[in-house]
DNA sequence: CAGTGAGCGAGCTTCCGCTTGACTT
């Protein structure tokens, strides 16, 4: 029997903790929230002041039942969950729970997992703070109103099983507004002038320096003008500036930053950084991986140091003391870091090191001294013209923290940084002779599409989800098909280049690959439509500031200057009205695009998302005119409501085409849900990548009809007479069983081809049950 | 998987934040 029992978060923590307390204290842990509101029905007595119903999640029973055990053989209970918001509500519903005497319960806190610190937490218990658990709940409760209220609202007007919420539905209109932006982007074109200029360098020998016109030229015609004035101009150096310049080391990595950052430099998913951060704090590596705190712990600066010092030496060390500046940041924790300095490596997998060395060196860096650079700017003028030229560079005097590490930034256009040229010795007045002068013809970039790191920072910015959900809010809404994340090709692009070389002036036209895209987040036609209902008639959660000012009425909750319910209510009221009204006054919300007339018939040509997604249609449904129905056809890979144009829908409609006959069958070719296809005696056949269904040829979709009919009798292994529903098939995993419409899973050890219709019978009667839509969910 | 799109109705879907394993394919 234990006198103490310690209560903390999760598992790996508690082992650290156990440690440090040694005999007389168990430490245990609970999982994060152990209970939560109800799932079915609202969760929430309206009644009754919004009292929240409260239920043990189901995937913590049996934690649950083991806290009661060890709590009621303990003399005393501690809580020491996190400092924050969340934590302390952890803290109440264990005591609630529980069942926990005051008497015997103590709350404690600490910041960081010291020896030194949870003494001293141990000698200062305080009790549970009633108002920020308020605060929580306030926040809990809010957060159900909008999903379960608003929701249900989009399962009448749009589709069934979509989703709204605080977080998810600002995330998505972020990629929406964005996707928008590029698709009205008008990309204005302009004339580059770069000249090329022949100095020494400090030898003697030639050197070249690349200067750039300070003027850019919006027509060809006045970039061939300046390059006229140039052939006989004088170019000189009018004036060399240097100025130092320093730079200086990014703060130790939050949740947010180290995913924006694994992504820039490892290539890693979110959730992929995650989960391999995970890994590395279950096994002791690093500290806590969600965090939104950039600080670092006192001892984990000396040790920091003490490598710094001993790896590049003293001069390389600058202490420096991070503060957070993000919207709602908690604090419960550390930054991200290794939880032994000294280890600049650690072993498992190849992920696992990669991820472990960026956190080293984004540690180490953070801990070192400036970067000092020297910045030299050159004029070049002009004699027969206003303008100048001018370049600048940039050399590193003192390397600093960059000898370890340099922060990426998302520099969506691959320009490379300004300012790095190398600059070769030259003074004011000195004549330069000039080897060419090119004009180049440049566009401004479209707005980029946001990347999962993007959003997760611009999602930070805006206060807007939490380190524990960042990875798991960009699941959602790709899993609710919002929003996906695709590799898209570039286009190719024309530009001119004039050039201005041996007294002579000559043009070139250029091509270039221009807005390639890769895992980048688009938004799907249900994203897009499913946004513009929410615009529509819930502005107020849609808002970007709206959890700011929610966050700023929790704080005052915890502050005790609020009343939560009061809270709720104020906003519950208005809320629920507008539910209300949306719910009987509301269009059914489908997209519709009406795109213009068939030539040919003058019917109506329309886009909208229909049952089974985007669809086109030809002609209306009238009620007065029903001799006709309209036509319909899915919308082709690629193809998007939003941007689709007449002359698309209309190929769209040139199908089914009708390629002839075969065996005195009909064989036609259109597109269905999965893809092109020939249909030939009521079977279906998929079209090959290769094959146009505009253009394939009845010889072709034969060769594949009969292709097709080769591999289904191989993959027949074996029928029985006496039941002719049941069959055993050679499917893409292997042999199974195939009986009325359901496939049964043949157990490894036996051998397909031998087994006999009652062991096939078995096999399905003694089958699992199927699983549930829930289960394949959440793969 | 299933190659549809009319209309009805039953039964279901849904939020955000804390945490870690179970799950296979």
């Amino acid at each position: 029997m234990q006198e103490n029992l310690v209560i903390v978060e999760s598992p790996a923590k508690a082992k650290t903790i156990e440690k440090f307390l040694g005999k007389g204290y168990t430490v245990t842990s609970c999982m994060g929230h152990i209970r939560d509101l109800e799932k079915k029905d609202f969760g929430i007595d309206l009644e009754k002041n919004y009292q929240p119903k409260y239920v043990v999640t189901p995937d913590k029973k049996k934690i649950v039942a083991e806290l009661k055990k060890m709590a009621k053989g303990a003399e005393m209970v501690w809580l020491a969950s996190d400092e924050d918001r969340e934590g302390e509500a952890i803290a109440w519903h264990l005591k609630e729970v529980l069942k926990l005497d005051p008497k015997n319960t103590k709350r404690i806190v600490f910041h960081e997992i010291t020896k030194e610190a949870i003494q001293r937490a141990i000698e200062n218990p305080r009790s549970i703070d009633d108002n920020l658990v308020n605060a929580q709940q306030a926040r809990r409760v809010l957060d159900r109103i909008v999903g379960f209220e608003v929701s249900p609202v989009l399962w009448k007007k749009v589709k069934p099983a979509l989703s709204a919420g605080r977080v998810q539905s600002v995330a998505v209109r972020l990629i929406v507004e964005r996707e928008r932006e590029i698709i009205n982007f008008k990309s204005e074109t302009w004339y580059r002038v770069t000249g090329t200029f022949l100095a020494k360098d400090e030898i003697g020998n030639p050197a070249e320096l690349k200067a750039e016109l300070n003027k850019r030229f919006s027509t060809k015609k006045e970039a061939y003008a300046f390059l006229d004035k140039c052939q006989s101009a004088e170019f000189s150096v009018a004036d060399v500036v240097k100025k130092p310049a320093k730079r200086s080391p990014a703060p130790p990595f939050t949740t947010s930053t180290l995913q924006q950052e694994a992504s820039r430099k490892l290539n890693f998913s979110v959730a992929q950084t995650m989960s391999v951060a995970q890994r590395l704090y279950e096994s002791g590596k690093i500290t806590y991986m969600r965090t939104d705190s950039v600080n670092l712990s006192g001892l984990a600066i000396n040790t920091t140091k003490e490598k710094i010092i001993e790896l590049h030496g003293e001069n390389y060390v600058k202490i420096r003391k991070y503060s957070s500046k993000s919207k709602g940041a908690q604090e419960a924790h550390e930054a991200i870091r290794p939880t032994y300095m000294s280890n600049e490596t650690v072993s498992g997998s190849a992920q696992e090191q990669r991820l472990y060395e960026l956190i080293w060196k984004r540690t180490m860096a953070s801990q070192m001294a400036d970067a000092k650079l020297e910045k030299t700017n050159v004029t070049i003028s002009v004699s027969t013209a206003p303008e100048v030229f001018t370049v600048s560079g940039e050399v590193i005097i003192f390397d600093g923290f960059l000898k370890v590490y340099m922060e990426s930034t998302d520099d969506e256009n691959g320009n490379p940084p300004a300012g790095q040229e190398i600059i070769p010795p030259i003074k004011a007045r000195d004549v330069l002779r000039m080897a060419f002068i090119t004009a180049t013809q440049r566009f401004s970039q479209r707005p980029p599409r946001y990347t999962e790191a993007s959003l997760v920072k611009k999602l930070e910015e805006l206060g807007i989800g939490r380190p524990s959900t960042y990875a798991p809010t960009i699941t959602t809404i790709q899993n609710r098909n919002y929003v996906v994340k695709e590799d898209r090709p570039g286009v190719e692009r024309e530009f001119d280049v004039v050039l201005l070389k041996n007294q002579k002036i000559s043009e070139k036209t250029k091509t270039e690959i221009t807005g390639t895209e890769k895992s980048k987040l688009f938004p799907t036609d249900i994203g897009m439509v499913v946004n513009d209902f929410l615009m529509e008639n819930f502005e107020q959660i849609m808002d970007y500031n709206f959890t700011a000012s929610v966050e700023k009425e929790f704080d005052d909750i915890a502050d005790g200057e609020l009343v939560w319910n009061e809270m709720i209510d104020k906003f519950y009221q208005p809320f629920h009205v507008q539910v209300e009204d949306v719910l009987k006054h509301s269009e059914r919300s489908k997209g519709e695009r009406i795109l213009g007339n068939d030539p040919k018939t003058g019917k109506q040509v329309s886009v909208k998302i229909g049952r089974y997604g985007p669809v086109a249609q030809l002609g209306e449904a009238t009620s007065e005119d029903n001799d006709e129905k309209p036509q319909f056809s899915s919308l082709r890979a690629g193809q998007h409501l939003e941007t689709i144009t007449l002359e698309e829908v209309l190929d769209l409609f040139k199908l089914p085409r009708d390629l002839g006959e075969y065996e005195n069958k009909k064989v036609t070719v259109s597109i269905g849900r999965f893809g092109p296809y020939v249909r030939h005696d009521n079977k279906f056949v998929s079209l090959e990548k290769e094959d146009d269904p505009f253009t394939v040829g009845l010889e072709r979709a034969v060769e594949l009809i009969e292709a097709k009919r080769e591999k289904d009798r191989k993959a027949v292994i074996r029928v029985f007479d006496e039941e002719p529903d049941l069959k055993i098939l050679n499917g893409r995993w292997g042999p199974y069983i195939s009986f009325k419409k359901k496939n049964y899973k043949i157990p490894k050890k036996l051998k397909a081809e031998e087994l006999s219709l009652e062991d096939c019978k078995k096999i399905i009667s003694e089958a699992p049950e199927p699983k549930t839509k829930r289960a394949r969910k959440k793969k």
